[in-house]
DNA sequence: GTAAGTAGTTACCCTGAGGTAAGTAGTTCT
DNA sequence: AGAACTACTTACCTCAGGGTAACTACTTAC
């Protein structure tokens, strides 16, 4: 009872600390779009169509500053730049699909029926 | 390339959906609180210590209109209410892991070191 | 009678997430 | 010269997600 408490508990505040990094509209799409390999700005912005500019750079730097994602900077002539997944982004992998695979189930489910 | 690209557009909206239902600062909390079994308002309460009530019920209630968790109500004396995951709640049970074992290695990596 | 436990509801407020639109700066194409 | 591409930034606004506090209603225990 006591112990199974304090695992509840311990699994709550875990929760915590990974939602803090997933949570908002836009950080698992931008994060899916780079598990098909690293992609410039424009690119992702094609991918995710609704999403503005400012959202994407925003989403951009806080998914850089939690070490998910790395921003490399080509000085070629239209400069570019790519983002991909660091090994902690690559390491959501799993995690992704399993909301995805959910995804599908739900949309059976309830979409479906 | 093009088959890449309509298998991520499926991904990104399959995601959409998934996360509409899990969004929010609550909701993955109260699901896995209820991965431990059935409980009562006051209980989810103690386990998520700073949820007030209002949240708390509204949360409920949209959970319960996703068909994840059910609501009893019972007419012991002082009457009591318990809730608990339907199938579909249930079959989330593989994603929440996924949730969990990410944010312990995130814990590894960014806060351990 | 009053406290404490059951499970909420209601009213009010406030911050921040997100949307919209336009601007910036550099290069290449035509 | 002007359009179009690269990758953003800045300013402004709106709405809803969430916080706080108080209140409801019923029962049991002291």
């Amino acid at each position: 009872m006591n112990q199974k408490d304090a695992v509840c508990q311990q699994k709550l505040m875990i929760s915590r600390d990974a939602l803090e990094v997933i949570q908002g509209k836009w950080r698992v799409p931008i994060i899916i779009a780079l598990t098909f390999g690293k992609k410039r700005f424009g690119e992702i912005q094609r991918d995710i169509v609704d999403i503005s500019p400012k959202m994407l750079s925003q989403e951009l730097k806080a998914l850089e500053t939690n070490k998910i994602i790395t921003r490399t900077l080509y000085d070629s002539m239209p400069v570019t730049v790519e983002y991909s997944l660091t090994p902690l982004g690559l390491s959501m992998k799993k995690m992704m699909d399993e909301v995805l695979n959910w995804g599908i189930h739900f949309r059976k489910e309830v979409v479906g029926k």
